[in-house]
DNA sequence: CCTCTTGGCTAATGGGATTAGCTTCGAAGA
DNA sequence: TCTTCGAAGCTAATCCCATTAGCCAAGAGG
């Protein structure tokens, strides 16, 4: 290797972290590039422009937190791993806010050769498994989740939620009527 | 050559358009300008550069949907107008998507001399309002309901629900969910 | 008719993405 | 060890957009 030594995962970390620093939104090549210590257009050697790099980073972070997910997830179920799973949601988008907001927009390249290890609905999907929801329901459950995990978590990153009550005992009162309504669509009532 | 007559109103007007046509992202300046038939400099004779234009759009937007929602809203009060409530949030998020992706960066200038004629978040606040929800647990109810509606929309404009069920369906049984859950926060049981 | 404010313009600067084409490192093989 | 070749990194050049500076004319008010 010519001298840097860079690589295309290499390159795609060094972006992870710097979106998680400064916002994927301002992520640039330059940037990257400079953090690397070598020459913009040198990039292109390695990731398929901005683009390219940041459908990376989008796989980065879907790949990142299934496997969060998965791993709270492990051992529990039913409401214990709810809990446990959207906690780990939550925490994950914290950690890493940059990868969060890049892979919101996964859906785009969808369809591609998108090779998941960990895929986060599919841990969801497991996790729901435990609440004896019907089957023809069960899409809609996990539309449901996503859509109250999501919202909180983009709400609460955006500073949306000014006022001074507890942040986290919103969160868990979110977390316990997902609960609470999954229960009632269980089958045995 | 005052020919082109423009006012700080129109051009935001014709940016809430843009935005709403290719995407908040991607609004700028330049397009803009092109649009109204001037100069892009021009443009600064009456916004406050990009940073500027794009705080108006989203200023634009909050109102847009307070509006919309406190018309939803009139006449009706507890499920009912939780429902209808629901229902013109997510049809303004579609009929208007740049807006609405303007809008969630607002918290970011809140505090300022703000001014909304129409709060979105008062019109949620007065909605839950008729599910006599004790006074402790309101804050929580409102940044819950929040978080199921927009994480729901944005998911859904973001491609995010692949699979064929019914997206109505799902967002109508995530409807129902806030009813259950706050019924059952409601003081009276 | 004169003047002053003001909206719109052109020119110029700076930064980031991207492309083209050069150079040199470093490994594989004679 | 010497040669060759592919690939990594670089510089130069182009394009697009935001932003600033400074010019100019139009239209209101006297």
């Amino acid at each position: 290797m010519s001298r840097a030594g860079l690589t295309p995962a290499l390159v795609v970390q060094e972006a992870a972290r710097l979106s998680d620093e400064r916002g994927f939104d301002s992520l640039s090549l330059a940037m990257v590039a400079a953090r690397l210590g070598v020459a913009t257009p040198s990039l292109y050697k390695h990731v398929d422009g901005l683009p390219g790099l940041r459908r990376e980073v989008a796989l980065l972070g879907v790949n990142d937190i299934g496997a969060c997910l998965q791993r709270a997830a492990v051992g529990r179920s039913g409401p214990d791993a709810l809990r446990a799973t959207a906690d780990a949601y939550r925490r994950y988008a914290h950690a890493h806010p940059g990868r969060y907001a890049a892979l919101q927009q996964m859906p785009r390249w969808a369809g591609a050769e998108v090779e998941l290890s960990h895929d986060p609905v599919t841990v969801l999907a497991a996790v729901l498994r435990g609440f004896d929801i019907p089957e023809e329901r069960m899409v809609h459950a996990i539309r449901a989740l996503r859509s109250g995990l999501h919202g909180f978590v983009d709400l609460e990153m955006r500073g949306g939620f000014g006022l001074p009550e507890d942040v986290n005992e919103s969160y868990a009162l979110v977390v316990e009527g997902f609960v609470r309504v999954f229960r009632s669509w269980s089958a045995s009532g």
